[in-house]
DNA sequence: GCTATTATAATACACCATGTTGATTAAGTC
DNA sequence: GACTTAATCAACATGGTGTATTATAATAGC
């Protein structure tokens, strides 16, 4: 990953920088495959050659950069890992979080329509290991029900996110963190309700117009479990 | 979406069947990036100016499938939610896992790495309504709760989709609807869980190598919750 | 079965982004 | 200030694209 310790020319982190800038203000009005290699440079106002000095196609550009933002993800995850210590599940959220917010614009882009699969294919080969033991340590349950639960999980987060970024991150992250621990702990449907939940194979009817709820609600605060420090 | 009442010519119908079986084969190999027209025809066995009396290029194709595909699933959900009647979690559930199985190969293909965001972002459209209803019925959060928690769900349900064809639809469908509808009630961390649940901050040890747990599991069951009959 | 209709094949064409090269100029490094 | 490296510029062959035109085959309707 960081096989480049040394730092770069600034020519060069200029370059990549305008050509990142470039391709993300594209990405706002047209999908990846609609982008070509001359509209990128002549936006970026560079020479058209430059850019096949480190990419191969867009596409290639596109991966390079989540690269980046994936050994910066491992950077944030390191130090809640350390072997022989604990995986904790709600910190490791807020580092989720914390992540999503910090590549607002490019999180924005790779989870919205004319996104990128590729980073929720990797989003789950990164969490995938995370969560193993977090599981095993409470569950009978075999690999298979593991692979569902897990991509439950990262999806069901992934979701989260694009929400949260499309709404440009109002609630701090600790709020979605608590809000994705409760879910992950009570249950989509639970979460969050007025305490007489159904149990399960129960019908809801359509909701009326005029529905109920949404009255006692705490400003900006959604169901704030405790959190364990770190 | 269903313009073309009268049935297509033969040769109508002929041509746009073997275009879509040659995409699909081309996806396991490819990214849609990479799949040319020519390449496309050429494994087809058709002429190249065919592709373009029905698609604009890959990806008008990839879309216009698609849009066959979710009038498909509109299809499953019509009798579901007759007006006045109500939403019935898990049946939505298992129509949705249904559809999944039906159209197998898509959808591998579509939710894998080099698959399709866009159709990420039509499955949330498609559901959003269908779940607003239920939350209403036993939540008193507003708005933004509401997007973070369909966007959970339904992401969520896609990843589980996305592990359960790529290992060929193996479980029954009705296993995996009651795997999500557990999921949806109980929460990922708990469901299937040993009992002994732990509280919100608790810290997780990492699981030694020989874990406990995967001993008395059902053959090929997960954990069922009894089923609201249609 | 015959005819009118329509889909596909066959071929040709201009167009443009692509990817690469070699020489030149500019900028950064030490 | 000298050395090193990045970016520019111009030029080029390549290949897929999208479209048009004519010919041929399959289909539908009666």
């Amino acid at each position: 990953m960081a096989e480049e310790t040394k730092k770069e020319d600034r020519r060069v982190r200029r370059t990549k920088k305008l050509l990142t800038q470039a391709l993300t203000e594209l990405l706002q009005k047209k999908q990846v495959k609609d982008i070509t290699v001359t509209e990128l440079t002549d936006l970026a106002d560079m020479n058209r050659g430059t850019f096949y000095l480190y990419y191969r196609d867009i596409f290639d550009m596109l991966e390079k950069i989540e690269d980046e933002m994936f050994s910066s993800l491992d950077g944030i995850f390191k130090p809640l890992e350390k072997e022989g210590d604990a995986l904790q599940i709600r910190p490791t959220l807020l580092a989720l979080f914390q992540f999503a917010a910090e590549h607002q614009e490019m999180c924005r882009v790779l989870l919205s329509p004319n996104g990128d699969m590729n980073f929720l294919h990797r989003l789950n080969e990164v969490m995938r290991e995370k969560w193993r033991s977090a599981w095993q340590t409470i569950h009978d349950a075999g690999d298979d029900e593991f692979d569902y639960y897990y991509s439950f999980v990262v999806f069901g987060c992934a979701g989260m996110i694009r929400a949260w970024v499309n709404r440009e991150c109002k609630e701090p992250a600790a709020e979605m963190a608590d809000l994705a621990d409760t879910l992950l702990r009570q249950g989509g449907l639970r979460a969050g309700g007025k305490g007489d939940f159904p149990p399960a194979g129960t019908v809801f009817p359509l909701a009326p117009a005029g529905a109920p709820g949404r009255k006692n609600r705490k400003e900006g605060k959604f169901h704030p479990v405790d959190c364990a420090p770190s």
